[in-house]
DNA sequence: TAAATAGTGTCTTTAAGACAATATCTC
DNA sequence: GAGATATTGTCTTAAAGACACTATTTA
């Protein structure tokens, strides 16, 4: 056990996802080099053993070298491994889920070289480099799912946002059809959001504007919706 | 970014859990080489690209080094990284749970030198190599979490059980008292376990024998329970 | 028959679903 | 005031919790 085995390439892959125009999109950067040249991929890259203090300080990294953009939620989904999903050989890459509201990205985005946010569930994924189609299955499955019992979709949403806005983000994220009085008492009664004491300025009667009262925290609710 | 970065190491740690005379049990092993000589690790050992075809490959490989015992549940929790965790430099490991039922334990175990069964809640968690302690907390927690709303406990219990053990295992993994009633009523509406036709030796009035349905199938169930 | 454990009946509680009614805003 | 959207009221439903009651087994 002590022989020394040929160490695998060890990677980080990052699907940051964001909310534009009421649907998810994500950040591709498309491949400069070999393999898979010219195809769009997840934003990745090794891990920098010198320079990265654990795996989800790879993952900021990564995204910090395509776009400014800090996330407001990250969240490791999986680490998947073999000797196929790769051409140069057996690797691993450790999936991450990262999330930022669609308003910061609207004002301090700063797109690399190659990069651009693509809509999620109009993305031809086949396309993708390596395996990603793949991983961002796992990616999709998870944020539905922890969607209907957690509130990480609020991550997605600006800073300030009308009970209405949540809703349509949670419909995004659950592909469903929520019913209007029992996703706001949920939320309300959760004690996860509190008015701001402005008003929304769009639409027809105005709407109040709420906040998150702790943007560290992930509430769980005791029930699925949706 | 195609500079060889250094390539860090790449383990895989099993925690591997059974129940014996109403308790969780893991196994664990005494380290025969340095670093933490002598001191009891989970399971584990460094992916062998030519051998194994992924990392739950990995993980059945090295339990099945300790134990002949085939899992019956193995899922992937998180893979921890650092310069620090392990005092040969930077590296990752992918921590798994992997489950397997009392009986067949007692059955059919042949366990490797310097292995031995431990009583979880009552482990100096401690005194472990490594980083282990924090691991065991990470797998530990997921375990509770999900026996709250999934059926993962049965695979902990024999291959025919009454409802009244399987009532206990999930109290264990849940560390709360149950509602007998509540329980056996959303163990039955689920639809995932099934009469034998025997009845328990043991005890006073004998008791329905129930096995699980799909042993492949984890149920989520559609609350909370605890 | 008593003790112990297995199993059931049924009322309460919690939180989601359905859907209508009312309120407020802009034009 | 009309149209649109926001907000609330309230009845229903699904599934868990409480708890007492009955059933079966063995000593």
């Amino acid at each position: 056990m002590e022989e020394t085995y040929e160490k695998p390439i060890l990677t980080v892959d990052v699907a940051y996802l964001s909310i534009k125009e009421n649907a998810l999109e994500i950040l591709l950067i498309e491949r400069d080099k070999p393999p898979f040249l010219g195809e769009f991929a997840l934003p990745g890259g090794y891990v920098h053993c010198n320079e990265d203090k654990d795996l989800q300080a790879t993952a900021r990294r990564v995204i910090a070298e395509k776009t400014h953009l800090d996330p407001d939620y990250i969240e490791q989904v999986e680490t998947i491994a073999s000797d196929t999903r790769d051409p140069r050989g057996w690797t691993a890459t450790v999936l991450f889920m990262a999330l930022v509201n669609g308003e910061k990205r609207e004002l301090e985005e700063h797109l690399g070289k190659g990069c651009k946010w693509d809509e999620l569930d109009s993305l031809d994924t086949n396309t993708l480099a390596f395996d990603h189609e793949a991983l961002l299955a796992k990616v999709k499955e998870r944020l539905t799912a922890k969607s209907r019992y957690t509130s990480i979709p609020l991550f997605l949403l600006p800073p300030s946002f009308t009970l209405t806005e949540a809703q349509h983000c949670f419909e995004i994220t659950t592909h469903s059809t929520l019913e209007k009085k029992s996703f706001r008492r949920r939320l309300l009664d959760a004690d996860i959001i509190e008015e701001t004491g402005e008003l929304s300025e769009t639409g027809r009667r105005k709407a109040a504007l709420y906040r998150i009262k702790d943007k560290d925290d992930v509430h769980f609710f005791p029930r699925m919706i949706g």
